[in-house]
DNA sequence: TAGATTGTTAATCGATTAACAATC
DNA sequence: TAGATTGTTAATCGATTAACAATC
């Protein structure tokens, strides 16, 4: 296994665990190929097969790989077994429905504090926690070590908390705010951005416009 | 300007498009180079000028390009300009954070209907509007024709409803449930799965860690 | 003019795909 | 054995980067 996989790796892999996931659910057979992989993730198989070799699977030929051992090696591959501490800054509705994400617990996160400038959200219950004043983000830096930093607050104050989280030791940010952050090489960030997505939808949705009008 | 533009050049335009309108809060120059939106947004200079020239943009050598010029052109690329239509299926947290988000309207959006299975949210308000049984898509459908569809329910029934959307005749799809959705080619299905970011990142938290233990 | 910036060509790099031998 | 599937090498493809001429 290399030392370190690189980011396009690291987004097909997760696609793999979620299909397992499912197909498990749906009470597959114990062996999995790399063609049913491929059909239920839209990977080619060939890619399929160099990715798990990447991370030291090896599968048998006629049968493919053992279903149980490809899920239990993404998860340690991907650190969904180690347990990491997470900040949440931002209470509005999306970090609402980020504390609330069912999944956060089985990927190994627990999220340990919500912090917003709001005085009008602070005390609420979000994700199970008490929401705190953002003043006190620091001192409970220090006190609880975060390895997470999840930014859902608006654009113009973004980039000011991820400083502060950046300074508090965080190991990596998540941003869900739709600016790119600027952060230390040593700080992992992840820029979640919405309109992303959107924007290339709307410009699907544009050619298709443009398709029928031509037809 | 090429017929279509590809998936790799439509993520790096939104970026570019939030830097500059940062840039304009802030009381940016009327003029900026491709050094700047680089240093703003990470990509590599040189790949800023071929994005921008392969959207028609001509920028003025020692000068940069007219900010203006560079944003209006982006949001026409990618459709902004253009209103379409939106239903959300799933009226949950993350539905109800989606619905409320404020850039929808800006990227051209509108939401104009929201579905749920529960009963218990038939009737509340989200997005402005009220939310209407699931059974009823289909009739809403044929009523409002709609271009977008924004799934925000679990994995198990993701698929289900994906596939009445297409029947309704989506042109593409916006799938927050943690799978691959399979569609016909003609529909577009952007998959914006949390757990790939988390995944990511725990692995980047699990390097870390691993990092500090070897020092 | 000098110098900053664009625009474009060529070189590099890396990912994906195709082909096929190895294997059970 | 025959055949399905893995594993791996080689070829292709396309994106990124580097270099540098053109331009104001």
């Amino acid at each position: 296994m290399p030392r370190r996989l690189n980011g396009i790796i690291l987004e097909r892999l997760p696609k793999y665990y979620n299909f397992l996931q499912e197909r498990e659910r749906r009470g597959g057979a114990a062996a999995v190929s790399s063609h049913e992989i491929a059909a239920g993730t839209g990977v080619d198989d060939t890619q399929i097969r160099k990715d798990l070799a990447a991370i030291g699977l090896k599968g048998c030929p006629r049968v493919g790989f053992s279903a149980r051992e490809v899920a239990t090696c993404l998860r340690r591959v991907l650190g969904f077994e180690q347990r990491y501490a997470a900040v949440l800054v931002g209470a509005g509705r999306l970090g609402g429905a980020l504390a609330a994400y069912p999944g956060f617990q089985e990927l190994g996160l627990t999220l340990s504090g919500v912090f917003d400038v709001d005085e009008r959200k602070v005390g609420l219950a979000v994700g199970g926690l008490m929401v705190k004043p953002l003043a006190e983000l620091e001192e409970f830096l220090r006190r609880f070590p975060v390895e997470l930093g999840i930014i859902a607050v608006p654009a113009i104050a973004a980039q000011d908390v991820a400083d502060r989280l950046i300074e508090g030791g965080v190991a990596a940010l998540w941003n869900f705010a739709p600016l790119t952050l600027t952060a230390p090489a040593a700080v992992r960030v992840r820029n979640e951005c919405l309109s992303i997505g959107l924007a290339e939808l709307g410009y699907y949705v544009k050619c298709a416009r443009e398709d029928r009008a031509r037809a």
